[in-house]
DNA sequence: GCCTTGACTGTTATGATATAACAACAGATA
DNA sequence: TATCTGTTGTTATATCATAACAGTCAAGGC
């Protein structure tokens, strides 16, 4: 498990309210753009928005099984690459882990920040960030066409006062 | 093979001479930090430093096994491991590779810079980015350890003028 | 001198992550 | 109906990474 059992620790999923509210975001972005949020790609997303912290994908391979979705690998994977592909989920490279976008819709290049003590994955939305590294990017003559914005830390909750 | 076999690719190899500089800096750090810079871990460098474009752990290993070095991957997942920490290498996460840092010794946050025509990584020292990158983190109150930047797109050399 | 210690290198074995290739099916279309 | 496309499921395999243990060697204490 990718996952951890903490309470109250991830800020984003303190109430259970915001899921709903995503998961009608993400099916109707996915109509928008002609995709189709399947059954197992819709359970994939919530399997995601249930977790705190972000989830590998045999962690969620497991719950699609024991809920009678495919038992192999490429279920997940496939589910995964989905939402990650319509904007409506995460790819995590430093946890190999994937978490649900808490706001689907926006168009926006965001930045994970993971808490190396509860685990917890904070989606930051930095117009700045992205544009100061288009910039080096510019600088070097190098076009952006998608990158990847991590870091590791401390948490505002599980930084002592 | 994550590496390729295209000339000209990589503005930063276009010569062989940064690459015994390189090593002499590194050894020069090492030796500062009380860390021994040994054959393996020399060799692993240099490796790093003939390369265009970043190598997984198991090219390293290839090369070293035929080189009469250990044959078994904590060879060079230990050598390239020693390398990431003291700041002599670095690790691209999209990629599940290593690359030689192209400037040790300055105490950088570098973004990467990776061309999905040819391959090659660019090291972009980018204060800007990497100032913008603790403000967003700050402002969600939280403290950053270590951040991983890389973008994804084409280099001067494979963007048609 | 000799022994202990700690860092380093190598091994075997295993674990964790990810994809290729193919078969079956369902809804849309002509 | 016949066909096409996208989706789901499977088996098998590829790729990436680490745990655990054994042998080596040089430095420092006795
Ligand atoms: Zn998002
Ligand atoms: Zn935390
Ligand atoms: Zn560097
Ligand atoms: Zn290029």
């Amino acid at each position: 498990m990718t996952d951890h059992a903490h309470a109250f620790c991830c800020p984003d999923h303190s109430g259970a309210a915001p899921a709903e509210a995503i998961l009608a975001q993400a099916e109707a972005r996915a109509r928008a753009r002609g995709a189709r949020l399947t059954p197992v790609r819709r359970r994939t997303l919530e399997i995601l928005l249930e977790a705190h912290g972000a989830l590998g994908a045999y962690d969620v391979l497991e719950k699609l099984a024991a809920e009678g979705y495919g038992t192999q690998p490429p279920v997940a994977y496939r589910a995964l690459n989905f939402l990650v592909e319509h904007g409506l989920a995460h790819r995590i490279r430093r946890l190999n882990a994937f978490t649900a976008c808490t706001h689907p819709g926006e168009d926006h290049r965001a930045a994970f920040l993971i808490c190396a003590q509860c685990n917890s994955v904070t989606e930051a939305t930095a117009p700045e960030l992205s544009r100061a590294l288009h910039a080096a990017a510019r600088t070097a003559g190098f076009t952006i066409e998608c990158s990847t914005i991590e870091a590791l830390g401390r948490c505002s909750a599980c930084t002592p006062a």
